[in-house]
DNA sequence: TCATATTTTCGAAAACTATTCGATTGACGA
DNA sequence: TCGTCAATCGAATAGTTTTCGAAAATATGA
């Protein structure tokens, strides 16, 4: 067992596996790491228990559901106090049409990644939550154009 | 049953459930949504089998593995070709420390998402894949101060 | 409008899996 | 070497998933 993290090679193989696939029965992943299907599921249950496991997402397919559209926008703001920021962080991530906000160091202080329908709905979800907030000087719009997002871990 | 997705109220409440907590009970999902058990698994088979579900993935504490530094990497590329820009797109979301990759317009190609241990890992990571690799003009990194990520349905 | 075809839903049975628990094993320090 | 503690195991139980034929609802076409 490693002293850094508590875990140990079997408990890191489960977490490659159950990243890789959540929907993955408990006893598929005991037979992949060689436990007896009790001894796997008290481990599961212990590394949800400990907060390393923080849960599981389906992923849906936006084109299917109408959103084909993909932009990043940076985002540039005001001189603010930390909790202004952060506010403003959670603000963002909770319009529905935004997948994910980073609060960075740079010439840019947001970058937001949303999926939308068209161009239209772009020009809508930018002019109703950034242009019209006060906090917001500037947003510089991209296009995505290809994405691969990894929900692997990050170990070789 | 809408006519554009041809996916009715339903499947678009048993796909809030299942973004939101992957690891919800088919039987779970059925009461919510009002289906027998039976009904609730043909319709999660169908949206699967459609391609519309593409898959579930566990989240992991990344700090608890030791993973506690984020940043973002500005890359920009030479002029090349399509085919060439796509396979550096894929091989640098193969990276194991790379969480996402976007192929955008604008000012800078590429933007990357990163996930490593501290900023000597940081420094490897950027000058093994990008720094070395003929197609990358430059690099610009950002640190990632605070991050949220949505995994739900991009609808109200 | 009505009859027919198709899809969806349901409940019950069967098959399978998760979960619990006491006993056993193995690791570690005294 | 011995005792303690945590991890593992197998077997029993409880629960869920999956299948399937019949019924209901919905769509289709004359």
């Amino acid at each position: 067992m490693s002293e850094e993290t508590g875990l140990d090679r079997i408990d890191f193989a489960i977490l490659r596996l159950l990243t890789k696939d959540a929907w993955l029965s408990n006893k598929q992943i005991a037979a992949e790491v060689g436990l007896a299907p009790s001894s796997c599921h008290e481990r599961i249950k212990s590394l949800r228990a400990r907060g390393v496991l923080l849960g599981a997402h389906a992923e849906v397919n936006l084109q299917v559901i109408g959103f084909a559209l993909q932009a990043v926008l940076f985002v540039q703001l005001g001189k603010l106090s930390i909790e202004v920021v952060d506010d403003f962080v959670s603000a963002t991530a909770a319009v529905p049409e935004v997948r994910g906000v980073f609060l960075v160091s740079g010439r840019t202080d947001l970058i937001v990644d949303v999926a939308v329908r068209d161009m239209q709905h772009l020009k809508t979800v930018i002019s109703e939550h950034f242009n019209r907030h006060a906090v917001v000087l500037r947003v510089e719009t991209s296009v995505v154009f290809n994405r691969q997002q990894q929900h692997g871990m990050p170990l070789p």
